[in-house]
DNA sequence: TGGTGTGAACGGCTTCACAGCT
DNA sequence: AGCTGTGAAGCCGTTCACACCA
């Protein structure tokens, strides 16, 4: 099992797992089953195991897994392991919460930068950041930021994203409602929250 | 095809085409190829053709789609061709940030109440609602209000979700970080923003 | 006995090739 | 000739059953 290709369902499911195996790590628990682990999460216990195991398991036959171990692991198989910093683009209404988000500290994801083009928002403070001028982008290389988050509106966001990978950016966290051309070395994740809502009446026949 | 079920991945897709075929419609364009719909989607035409199948293909051979009666069928099939109303509970950064969005209106999706916990937020103006009691939720039902959004905190998200439920609310987008446990009737959709960004390194090795 | 690790079966979605209509 | 509609093939991911080990 070790030499397959890791399916993308399965990394999507790794920061699910993580989260769990962190808190259960700062209540002191030491050692989960594979069922303790899925029950929270809405996750079947061997879709947990196959899962861990492209990695080649880490666990103990009629035991579980080790908590302490599996929270070292998937931040490593992740690379979490280290401080990953972002940029952030667009300092709006979306853009101002995506800063005050405190679910990202949990994963060693830092915001380290904020990007906006209107001159009244540059050079404000916002959540111990300084507002920086959108012209500035080509500075996050020296900077070291590989990471960036599109907060813009969706007229906006293909430039931006241009921008931010001629700056070095290797990856694109999209939340405006545009598809985004990218080198195929250059990953991106789109967000488009309208859609989902939008999906909902499907289930949701009306009365 | 037209007895097939229908893949939960093309209900996700159909948003999409219907955003798209709404903006040509608005340009005037009469009629639109599979081809031509696709390219700045990020979408290949024979998928598009297939999605469109499972409801029974309303194309014209050697023609193209009539752009009129994409938005209309899609509508009906999304069944969002009557306005649905949604209800938010949680009006911090990320409530106020969904609330002031303006991308939910193209589908007919309105936000059309707004509760909160906090007595300090409650009676405030936002949007052009007034911020409800949360304990008012039970007033949804006679509202004809049969979606929620949560946006509150993790711990308190299956309490919020056990309220709408018993509100008569059959479908939730929720952003908070949290698995929701719902009878198998009410359709959830779970946005868990800080997991998007946690898979970003993943694919981005550090220098 | 109890819980992990994994090949194999299964199912669902995507891709393809081409038949069918205009 | 051109573009849609669709069975069939192929691929990917999930589920299962059971071998394996503490």
């Amino acid at each position: 099992m070790r030499y397959h290709r890791i399916p993308d369902e399965t990394i999507k499911r790794l920061p699910i797992y993580l989260r769990r195996v962190i808190h259960l790590s700062e209540l002191g628990v030491k050692c989960v089953s594979s069922t303790e682990l899925a029950s929270p999460l809405g996750v079947t216990p061997w879709q947990i195991r196959k899962d861990l195991s492209y990695f080649g398991g880490f666990g103990t036959r009629g035991v579980g897994y080790n908590v302490e171990n599996l929270v070292s692991r998937i931040r490593k198989i992740l690379k979490l392991n280290v401080v990953r910093k972002a940029a952030l683009v667009g300092v709006g209404n979306l853009g101002s919460a995506i800063l005050s988000f405190p679910g990202f500290r949990q994963y060693w994801l830092e915001i380290a930068a904020v990007f906006d083009i209107d001159k009244r928002k540059v050079g404000k403070e916002r959540n111990g950041l300084v507002v920086e001028d959108i012209t500035l982008l080509g500075t996050l290389k020296e900077r070291r930021i590989d990471m960036g988050i599109i907060a813009v509106p969706g007229n906006a966001a293909q430039n931006v994203a241009d921008d931010l990978i001629k700056s070095g950016v290797m990856g694109i966290l999209n939340f405006a409602p545009r598809y985004i051309e990218v080198p195929k070395n250059v990953k991106v994740i789109t967000i488009d929250i309208a859609l989902y809502l939008a999906c909902l009446p499907y289930y949701v026949p009306p009365k």
